[in-house]
DNA sequence: ATGAAAGCGCTAACAT
DNA sequence: ATGTTAGCGCTTTCAT
């Protein structure tokens, strides 16, 4: 900057101020100083800059690693989560820092603002941090979580509206006639928890009271729900559908009835949960519930910004839709 | 870090070189230090870190969007290649910043550097912009590509082996009694053209040359690998087998064959590229072409740090691995 | 409309 | 083993 205030014959504050667009610089000297940056390949140093402000346009987007789960950032629909940021915090001018961070240690995510690397940490993956997550909160660190609404929440959550969602995917399928719905997914986490009332919500609206015994408590991993599906058959439970908690666990489900002769839709129906690309593609085509990825993004990147400028911020619930293509169809002959 | 100075009865200096962990400090001073560094919940200042040693541990990584071939952030093997790097770049103690660029401006990838923002930058996806890579690497971008070695190349790049992944599917299929091999994928793109020579060398193993009419070029798409199906269905012309240049594209090919009532394996035998997550999962299950992820996040990060260590660094070519499984089937009556 | 000068928080000679 | 000091490149108040 110091050459370029030299080569134009004025002060690096001139400089300064032509490269930033100040208006109270004449318009002459702004096209020759920005000619002159132009013609060096100068760029402002932006360490310098971030240093002197006191602020940087870069927000840390954390996917956790479970340990337990196994389920990391190798999922699709968190890897689709961050493309949504990505293209959202591109769209505000910030730049996207990606950390993975040990969920048993979410403090080193707190210590991305505290060292000025990231004015605010996106957070994707509840898991069963809701403590840990209200302790950073109440730290003061700006924070935004993908997740489901808790009670005493002192972090604000933008997440889809699980408990519909859950009702959506079971009320198709007795709508279809299927009367043993397991349900696959791990009750432990928020999310889960909420889908598996609207299970049972859908069953009480039929009058139905939903069989315990088809309750396939399993981490959200592929590999998890196949052998899921394969005790529940041993077991001797009947059922005559399924409802996943991720399209992954959805796809291993159904390769696992296909290995037992129950293939979907003609023998099991099978819902899924997300729609990622994947679910469109698939043989059969999966019915799922939609999470409105695009939108999360949006909504996660604006709440973040507005919790950065010190707003208080409700949860946001965003609206769920069953899509339906073919891996349920209707029941004919009862069970 | 002024205040710890003071309250610890030390100079700045002291602080610093304790926080750092350099040698030359007596371990009372440092663990006095230390200790009121975390009860003040103090970390040190990045942006002055990074200002002052003018060295920053942050990579970024850019996937381009290409407006006109719509493939952007979205494919799940970009996705996926994110997820690796992630992973080696936290590995070496690198943050990752990610970035999406206009294919047709890489220009702003340059800056990512020049400005100090990154010390380097791994691009995920080289279409046609080889010679816009030169031109950055020429211009001193330490930059490191996911990509093909081509000619007359200034950039280091890391990509798996495309002739011989294109050989590798090709000659499964013709060992499997296949003979009209449909190819789908954009030869105008350096990694569908090296595939494409290995689909060529392997019919020349067999005395075999394919029909020209039998190349659907459509760009990285699911939707275009669709139509393109339908409209070679529709050319007339008589295909057994179809490559498609990505499981993305197998997986949309799988799906219009089937509502062509021509579902692979009986009907077409269908092999993909990649082997993402999915592949595993479709139904039937996809035989393709495994590209190394893990090993090319790790290949890509040490080659970036190498370039940005000043070293001259050879382009890598990763092997590459036929997964059978079973969407490709012996054929037994001939065409 | 432009310049002079102070200072952000840290590190690294160079002392001691 | 620790202190003193200069200075990184930028922005901004205050002058002019």
């Amino acid at each position: 900057m110091a050459d370029i205030a030299r080569l134009a014959g004025v002060s690096v504050a001139t400089v300064s101020r032509a490269l930033n667009g100040s208006t109270l610089i004449s318009k002459e000297t702004r096209e020759r100083i920005d000619e002159l940056a132009r013609s060096l390949n100068y760029s402002i140093d932006v360490n310098a800059q971030k240093f002197r402000l006191k602020q940087n346009r870069t927000v840390a987007v954390v996917i956790p690693y479970d340990r337990e789960s196994r389920q990391h950032i190798s999922d699709p629909f968190f890897l689709a989560m961050v493309g949504s940021l990505a293209d959202a915090l591109t769209d505000r001018g910030f730049d996207m820092l990606l950390s993975r961070v040990d969920a048993e240690n979410l403090d080193s995510a707190a210590r991305l603002h505290s060292s000025g690397v990231a004015s605010g940490v996106i957070l994707i993956g509840q898991w069963r941090h809701h403590d840990q997550l209200n302790a950073l909160a109440s730290r003061k660190l700006p924070i935004v979580v993908w997740g489901t609404e808790m009670q005493q929440q002192l972090y604000c959550s933008v997440g889809g509206d699980n408990i519909e969602g859950g009702r959506l995917a079971t009320q198709h399928l007795l709508e279809l006639g299927h009367r043993r719905i397991a349900f696959i997914g791990d009750p432990q986490l928020p999310e889960v928890t909420h889908r598996h009332r609207g299970y049972v919500d859908a069953h009480a609206a039929f009058g139905l009271q939903p069989d315990p015994k088809l309750l396939v408590a399993v981490p959200f991993d592929a590999d998890e729900a196949r052998n899921g599906i394969h005790r529940l058959h041993r077991s001797g439970a009947q059922f005559d559908a399924v409802f996943a908690c991720s399209d992954v666990m959805a796809s291993a489900a159904m390769q696992a009835l296909h290995q037992l002769h129950l293939p979907a839709p003609e023998a099991i129906g099978v819902v899924g949960y997300d729609d990622i690309e994947w679910a469109s593609h698939s043989n059969p085509p999966l019915t799922t519930v939609r999470q409105p990825i695009r939108e999360a993004g949006i909504q996660l990147v604006e709440s973040l910004l507005r919790v950065i400028d010190g707003e208080s911020v409700r949860p946001i619930t965003l609206p769920v839709q069953l899509i339906v293509r073919s891996s349920a169809q209707r029941r004919t002959a009862p069970a």
